[in-house]
DNA sequence: TTCATATTGATACCTGGTGCCAAATATGGA
DNA sequence: TCCATATTTGGCACCAGGTATCAATATGAA
């Protein structure tokens, strides 16, 4: 029965359209060598989209505003957390985190990982980084689930500034140490704003 | 003649379209109340493509490897950078920078401008961020524009590692500073590191 | 009224498909 | 070899969401 070059065809068609969904049906009937009805049956045992289809979903998810706006979020995946006291954040090293040739990722996304977490441990409605002592143990690279945890050294309470202290690790290697400082209040104090802030950082 | 209507439905169509850009023909004569042929003599004087072309335009900017990976490129538009002495960048804080409910950026983003700038600055193969000392001064708001200059301290001339000062301002109020450790490396040496990573910080 | 601009209608045609049915063409096994 | 099945191809009607073009009406100002 040779069901092969079917098969074959089908991983073939499905490299080709991940790779470059722009192809029209017509197109890919000069790429394959069959016909545009094998195509499309193709395609429809595949539950691969037609073109517009295609495009329409990309469109959207670029157009959604929360996928769009990574850099919105928290970096890093809050797994533990204890207001006042410590937290843990996972977050692994991408593609688009590391300097494409090297696979090193750059140091403001280790950062970025440490000051959420050094921002969501602090139990107020606002809560900013004032100032931050940090160092860059050794370079974080691609595939690396970076482990970061945080420990408040002195609260403050209610009011004024916080110290709190974030490691992050790459298994039982440290790769980034830092001292952070944060402003927290309740109200509209300490620094120039106004509005709860805290509270979003553990969304 | 009372042209108004005609301007005013233009605008509105812009209006329409840009906040949904997925309105079919037949949905935006729903809206403005005229006809079909109405509403596509008014996309072809304003020149705005048909909903295809929309969803096509932006699968494509979605798509573009370079856009698509906005972490991945320098934070901030470099737009002075003389090599192993200054550099000055341009970042707007936007939508997706702030805390939601207060504005103020999340101090990562304005970091990640400070650390790239400071890694741009190196005329090395491979510079990474080894340490560094910061401070958020004031906070910046949703809308402001961060002007983040860069001074090279101490540059070890080829090997080992260099001090980057960066002071980031918005109008002539200052932000942060942030001073800078940074390895260099022409060959393997240094980190742990390999490849040429110094380069793709200017592209 | 008359003239110019705006709007609407109508029709043919386009791309990139779906859905369905039938025919042609492998392909493998008894 | 022949048969059954799988696979491929062809053909046709139809669809959305348009473009292109020509004609028929408003509408409003001079």
């Amino acid at each position: 029965m040779e069901r092969l070059p079917k098969r074959q065809r089908h991983q073939e068609l499905s490299r080709l359209i991940e790779e470059n969904p722009f192809l029209t049906d017509r197109e890919l009937t000069r790429l394959l060598k069959v016909s545009i009805q094998t195509i499309r049956l193709d395609r429809l045992e595949l539950a691969i989209p037609e073109l517009r289809e295609r495009l329409k979903m990309m469109a959207e998810r670029s157009y959604d505003p929360v996928r769009s706006l990574p850099l919105h979020e928290v970096i890093g995946e809050i797994v533990d957390l204890q207001l006042d006291k410590s937290g843990i954040s996972l977050f692994e090293i991408r593609e688009e985190h590391v300097f494409s040739r090297s696979g090193i990722a750059r140091g403001h996304h280790v950062f970025a990982q440490a000051n959420s977490l050094a921002v969501a441990v602090i139990n107020d409605e606002i809560a900013l980084t004032a100032s931050a002592d940090i160092r860059f143990i050794r370079p974080a690279r691609l595939g690396e689930k970076c482990i970061a945890k945080a420990y408040v050294r002195s609260s403050g309470s209610q009011k004024g500034k916080a110290k709190v202290e974030v490691f992050t690790y790459v298994g039982d290697e440290m790769v980034f140490q830092g001292n952070f400082v944060v402003y927290r209040s309740r109200a509209a104090g300490g620094m120039e704003s106004e509005g709860g802030d805290a509270r979003e950082n553990r969304d």
